[in-house]
Formats: structure tokens, C-alpha cells, sequence
RNA sequence: CGCGAGGUAGAGCAGCGGUAGCUCGUCGGGCUCAUAACCCGAAGGUCACUGGUUCGAUCCCAGUCCUCGCUACCA
């Protein structure tokens, strides 16, 4: 079918804090590059967004700072707002789902399906903290689970056996919150009765999208759908979020998941007065963009409230990604294990193409995927730089070198199959790119571009015009060979800048520039095209697209992230005995035994004792100590190894004076890889104990060792 | 427990009935215009495991194991 518009959605960050790069490769760059392709079409495109910023967790967050709901989310929208602008997100608009617009507009939602008597009314007992006064969520109830006897098992599951509960199955059942005993209350809700669509959902989905929709994305539904959907409440007992717009509901607001699709239709509406040609318009192309855990909500629930509403599209594509792990571990806001993307522009300030470049090509389009830095370096120095940044590079050197810095001509009695081959390269890869991104194959796309960029710099490596220019006896022939070659690699380049522009737009601009042609080029009916540049038009002086990302800024990255991991979870501990309102600070106390609260161990892997067996673990002896300048945390330590003195620089600067530590004996891992830092190299590291308080305790031998034993 | 997705060279991914391909990394060679880049070549995989169907399975079927997710603060 041919569509008129494509309106894309991209999932609506919840405003509890900011967006980290899991967040980007998981929903936004796909949209973005998407979005930004289909205007490259010339298409009708409306790509909206925004924040959430209703919810229960929200309340407690601002109870526990002491601050207004409102201020929480300003605080974080503000920030989520910029980092999307920062990475070049090209939102239409980004609003938020406390705006006056969208209240009004999830109300009429609301009273539109009450006043189709579509919703069923219970009334139901739930659980009430009479100390917070207020309604508990099933998330928020602690108690013994009934199946395996652990005491710290939630409402609604129980994270040690796996069992799905409720809240009334709970043995001693305590508040999160407040750790009152919650007392029953009757509440009235409104249902939304789901099981009155599974059939039409089976019909739409089941039937219509087995091809279209994405493996993961297509299971999900037909799991949810063949296990039988049941009515769900769309009404909350909470005071923050859109007052339910009925006399008999004070007190309670539109459940957040109900309210926050139709956030959605608010920013279109804030955006355009014809926002119902985008909504409400059979030959709109609706996309949501979204990550794995939306997949529910994005296709059976929302297409159902609409579907029951009527007079709305539903999604034609829902192509959900996976989620991505950072450097071998799931990403925790709480744990703070993430990298945050407004941190990432300031340590890489002009390099949003880089990371934009990364994620895109390491996407979790089919399953999870793992960021490493190591990655983020490797990709960027041998793809970015090399392949890509390079050909551009070389190209224009050599046109300023032998073309006397204008756009060469081509002569048509030289012209050579290779050359021919090269141009239909280009259109070649147009259409693969084209073809890709369509069907949301955004890694696929990627690599197409730096693969045409590739065959550019195989292109010209064949024909070698630098040595062409050396021999002055064939001058006037080399020289029409140069100018042939040259203006192919030319007109390359500018095509390479409208191909990569969705993937790459800083970088596409930045072409534009050294090409000195307007933005206009980059739209995609231009690519193919031979004549971009015209012949002896002059260029400017080449500006290196990329950078490479050095050794040290890996580490420092990978530094980052591990100390400010440590730094959360002790705070976190602290906070775990009186509150216990988040999943991960709960997940601390099924680890931890109740009695003792020790810090909770960061899990790693199981190893082999092969694994094991690669570390040499030797005594040293501190012979001598001193501070290393310009860094509070490092001590340089000469330790006495038995047969050598080594060199170790040790971040214990905080904990302990250097006097105080001569003449002890320690763990070091002697064959760890050397490394500077502050200019010393530091040939192995030493063992130190942890305490919760963050206190380093020195893992040394019981009684002296002699110098050099080995640890086994 | 059940359901969904995934488990293919050191890393990231393709393939989905005829004993495996791509990019990066590694190793060797070539070139020198280029951000020590580029080009050519090589090594490296019992396609998670166990059965079965088949002339033949990475690909189909059954079972097992592992990872992630599944009306929950997080994509």
C-alpha cells in the first residue's frame, strides 16, 4: 500500500532519570535514522516524542528527595530533552505528558470509552500504608513468599522461585515504603476489557503480521495472545498523574501505561493542527519504535484502546530491538552500570557520529548485544576512521595534490570498465540502503555505506594516481587517467554523504561543507547521481571527518564506569534497610543475608580453573611508598618480588599515608598487562579487601612470606 | 513452571536441507596519496549438547543445557 505519511513514535523516556546509550541503540537512533531517511524522500514524515512523567515511581522518588513530583520530572526532562538534541535526534517534537494538552487529551480518551460504556467497573481490596497514606502497588508489598519461604518476596512475584503472586498470598505482608503493615481497603477501578479484542487481535497480528513484523517482536504477541488476554485496570489510586475525569474518582488517576501511548497523539496534537491527518488517516504509516520490554503495551494494548476508541491508524510496524549490555553487564540505573549520554558529549565533545556509529552498527536488532569500549574504539578507528574517514580524506589530498583543488573532468575516450564499474557501484548500494532501512535493517544499512566506502578506497588503490603523476614522458594521458579516477572518487564522496546522512547526519553536513554544496544535495533522489560536483568547481581544504579514540580513553571510560558502579552501590546499601523501593536495592536483599549487611557482590561469570590459572599471584613487599603528583587517589609503590623491585601504581592514596604502609606484605597480580598512569608505568596491581563502608583492607599473608611466593 | 527470542571462528553478525560466509581483530606480503592509513593473501569453526527424520542437517523434529525477556522503577 502506498502511504501518504509516516508517523513515528519513539518509546516516551520515563522522566526518573537520564537517557544512557542503551536507550539510543535500543530505540531512538533506529527511529532517527529512519526518520531522517524518510525526509531524505521527501516524505510527509512527523517523528514525535516525548517524556513520561507520570507514575508511581516517580512520587517515591521525589518523597525521598524531598521534593515535588513536578520538580523531579522538570529536572529530568530538561536533561533527557538535551541529550537527545545533543545527539542529533531530529524529534519534530519532544513534549511531555504533564503538559496541560496532553491531560486534556488522554481525558477525552477516557470519557470517550466510558461514555461507550466500554469499561467494566470492580471494586476491589487492596493494600494501604496508612502511615504514607496511600494505595500500595503489588511492587511495593514485601513479604514471605508462600512457595519458597523467602522473607523478602514482592506482591507480585517472588524473585527467588520465579512465582508469579499477589499481594494477599504474602505471609506478613510489610510497605515498602514505610514497613507499616498494609490494611485492606476498597478501591474502585475501571477495566478496559482486553479479552473482548483477542480475536480481532488474532486476526491482525496473528494473521496479518507473521512476515511484516520482526521474529522477537511477532513471538511475543502470539505468546500473549495464545495464553488469553484479560480485562486490565486503566485507573490508579495515586495523586500524580491525569485525575481520572469522572465524579466518583478522587483521588485516582489514568494507570500510566494507559495515559502514556496517548502521549503520543498529545505531541502530535501540540505540534500540528493537522494532527489528525497523521492519526486518524488511513494512508498514515504509523512506526513505534520501541525496546523489547514495550512489546506488550505497543501492540496489544494501545492498538486495542484505539482499536475501541475508533477512528485511529494502528501501528503498520512495531520493530522493537533488544536490549544492550554494557561491557558484559545489563544495564542498571539503579547500580548505576550504564553510560549516560549527556556524560558521553562531555567526554567526547563533536564525536556524536562516532557513538551514533557505533550503536547503529552493533545494534540488538535480532538479540541482546554487549557495548564494550574496546568495541567502541576498534569500530571507530578501523571502520569509521579508516575505511570511511580516509577514503574521504585521500580523495580530496590528492584532488588538491594533482587536480590543482578543482573537481577534475572526465574524459570519455579513457573511460574504463573499472571506472563504469565504480559509478554502478554506487547506484547499487543506493538501493540496498534504501531496501534495508525500509525494512528497519538499520545495521545492514550502515554497513553498506562503509562498505561502498570500501570499495572506493579499493577503487583507488587500483588505479594509483599518485603514481601515474610520476611519469612525465605520458604527462598529458596520466594525467586525463587522474582526472577520470579522481572525479569518480569525487562524485563518490558526495554520494557517500547523502547515503550515510541518516546514520551520520553531523558528518553528512560536514561533507557539505568541504564540498562547499548546500544541504539540498544530501536529499536521496540526488544519490546515484554523477554530477553532484560540478567539473572545476573548486573545493575546500579537507577537515578529518573522525578521530581516532585512543588507548587511554578506553581505559578511562572503562575506569568511569567500575568507580562510579562502587560508589552507588554502597550508597544503595545504606539505604536498603529503611527503604527498599527500588528492584535493585531490593535484588541486594535476597542476596543479602538479613542479619549482615555486607556489601552486595557484583556477580561476574563463572570461570574455569584454566581461567584461573593464567593470573600469577605473588607476595611482594612494600619497600617504598610515595604520592604520585597530581592524582589524589595513586600511591607509586616499589615492592620487593623476591628476584626483581617492581613498579606498581596503586589508587589507595584516599585510605592510606604512604609511611604507614612500608614493610607490609601484599597480593599482586604480577602478570597483569602494564599501564601508565599519570606517566608511570605500573607493572601489576595489588589486592585490596573491600569493607561496605568502602574502607580497603591490604590481602596479605598471615605471617611473612618470603618476597616472590606465589599465591595459589 | 509456562511462553517468546537467541545460542554459528577471538568479537559482532549472515546463512536455514547438499559438511559454512561477511566485517573487525590476528599473522604474512605489497603499496605509499591518506588519520602508521590502504591493497592482496593466510590461519582460525566438531555451526550449545543429545537423539531422530533424510542418501545427506548448522538448517527439519524431539529432548537437554545456557543467556535475555514476558501486564514491575529501567530500551
Amino acid at each position: 500500500m502506498e502511504y501518504k505519511r509516516v508517523l513515528i513514535t519513539a518509546a516516551l523516556p520515563y522522566a526518573n532519570g537520564p537517557v544512557h546509550i542503551g536507550h539510543l541503540a535500543g530505540c531512538y537512533l533506529p527511529a532517527d535514522v529512519y526518520a531522517r531517511f524518510q525526509r531524505a524522500k521527501k516524505r510527509d514524515v512527523k517523528f514525535v516524542c516525548g517524556s513520561d512523567e507520570h507514575g508511581v515511581p516517580i512520587t517515591i522518588r521525589a518523597m525521598k528527595e524531598g521534593i515535588s513530583p513536578q520538580d523531579v520530572v522538570d529536572k529530568y526532562h530538561a536533561i533527557i530533552k538535551d541529550s537527545f538534541e545533543q545527539m542529533g535526534i531530529s524529534f519534530d517534537i519532544y513534549s511531555r505528558t504533564s503538559n496541560k494538552i496532553h491531560h486534556e487529551t488522554s481525558q477525552a480518551f477516557f470519557t470517550k470509552l466510558h461514555k461507550d460504556g466500554l469499561f467494566e467497573e470492580r471494586a476491589t481490596e487492596q493494600y494501604y500504608d496508612e502511615n504514607k497514606d496511600m494505595f500500595l502497588a503489588d511492587r511495593y508489598i514485601i513479604g514471605t513468599c508462600p512457595i519458597c519461604g523467602n522473607e523478602n518476596a514482592y506482591g507480585d512475584q517472588c524473585e527467588k522461585c520465579g512465582s508469579t503472586l499477589s499481594p494477599e498470598q504474602l505471609i506478613n505482608p510489610r510497605s515498602a515504603l514505610s514497613s507499616a503493615v498494609p490494611v485492606k481497603r476498597i478501591t474502585k477501578h475501571w477495566y478496559f476489557p482486553l479479552n473482548k479484542y483477542e480475536k480481532w487481535l488474532n486476526e491482525w497480528i496473528v494473521n496479518g503480521k507473521k512476515d511484516e513484523w520482526k521474529a522477537n517482536v511477532y513471538g511475543q504477541c502470539k505468546s500473549w495472545l495464545d495464553s488469553g488476554l484479560q480485562p486490565r485496570a486503566m485507573t490508579r489510586d495515586s495523586n500524580w498523574g491525569v485525575p481520572v475525569p469522572l465524579e466518583d474518582a478522587k483521588g485516582k488517576v489514568l494507570y500510566v501505561w494507559f495515559d502514556a501511548p496517548i502521549g503520543y497523539i498529545s505531541a502530535t496534537k501540540e505540534l500540528t493542527n493537522q494532527w489528525s491527518d497523521y492519526w486518524c488517516s488511513e494512508d498514515t504509516k504509523l512506526v513505534h519504535f520501541i525496546g523489547k520490554d514495550n512489546i506488550v503495551f505497543h501492540c496489544i494494548i494501545f492498538p486495542s484502546m484505539l482499536k475501541a476508541h475508533g477512528g485511529f491508524v494502528l501501528p503498520d510496524n512495531v520493530p522493537a530491538n533488544e536490549f544492550l549490555n554494557i561491557e558484559g553487564d545489563k544495564v542498571s540505573t539503579s547500580r548505576n552500570w550504564a553510560v549516560w549520554v549527556h556524560e558521553y558529549i562531555k567526554d567526547f565533545p563533536d564525536q556524536q557520529d562516532t557513538l551514533r556509529y557505533v550503536l547503529c552498527a552493533n545494534a540488538p536488532e535480532t538479540k541482546d548485544n554487549d557495548f564494550t569500549w574496546k568495541d567502541f574504539q576498534d569500530r571507530t578507528n578501523n571502520e569509521l576512521v579508516s575505511v570511511f574517514g580516509n577514503f574521504v580524506n585521500r580523495t580530496f589530498v590528492l584532488m588538491h595534490k594533482l587536480c590543482s583543488g578543482r573537481v577534475p573532468p572526465v574524459h570519455d575516450d579513457l573511460v574504463t570498465d573499472a571506472d563504469k564499474a565504480m559509478v554502478a557501484e554506487i547506484a547499487i548500494a543506493k538501493q540496498k540502503i534504501e531496501d534495508y532501512i525500509e525494512n528497519y535493517k538499520f545495521r545492514d544499512g550502515l554497513f553498506e555505506v562503509i562498505d561502498l566506502a570500501r570499495k572506493g578506497n579499493k577503487y583507488l588503490q587500483d588505479n594509483a594516481p599518485w603514481s601515474l603523476s610520476k611519469t612525465p614522458e605520458q604527462q598529458a594521458e596520466n594525467q586525463k587517467r587522474i582526472d577520470i579516477c579522481l572525479h569518480v572518487c569525487l562524485q563518490l564522496t558526495a554520494n557517500l554523504a547523502i547515503l550515510a546522512n541518516p546514520f551520520l547526519p553531523f558528518t553528512a553536513n560536514k561533507m557539505c561543507r568541504m564540498m562547499k554544496v548546500v544541504e539540498r544535495m544530501l536529499e536521496w533522489e540526488n544519490a546515484g547521481k554523477m554530477n553532484l560536483l560540478k567539473v572545476s568547481y573548486p573545493l575546500r581544504a579537507p577537515e578529518l571527518l573522525f578521530r581516532k579514540i585512543e588507548d587511554m580513553e578506553v581505559a578511562a571510560q572503562v575506569e568511569k564506569l567500575k568507580s562510579n558502579l562502587t560508589k552507588t552501590t554502597s550508597a544503595n546499601v545504606e539505604q536498603t534497610s529503611t527503604d527498599p523501593s527500588t528492584k535493585a536495592q531490593d535484588d541486594k536483599i535476597v542476596e543479602t543475608k538479613p542479619e549482615a549487611v555486607a556489601e552486595a557482590p557484583i556477580k561476574k561469570a563463572e570461570i574455569s580453573i584454566d581461567d584461573f590459572s593464567k593470573m600469577d599471584l605473588r607476595v611482594g613487599t612494600i619497600m617504598k611508598a610515595e604520592k604520585v603528583e597530581k592524582a589524589d587517589k595513586l600511591l607509586k609503590l616499589e615492592l620487593d618480588m623476591g628476584d626483581e623491585v617492581r613498579t606498581v601504581v596503586s589508587g589507595i592514596a584516599m585510605h592510606f599515608k604512604p609511611e604507614e604502609i612500608i614493610g607490609k606484605q601484599v597480593t599482586v597480580v604480577a602478570n597483569l598487562a602494564p599501564r601508565k598512569m599519570r606517566g608511570i608505568e605500573s607493572r601489576g596491581m595489588i589486592l585490596m579487601a573491600q569493607n561496605p563502608d568502602g574502607r580497603l583492607i591490604f590481602v596479605s599473608p598471615l605471617e611473612m612470606a618470603a618476597a616472590g611466593s606465589e599465591v595459589r
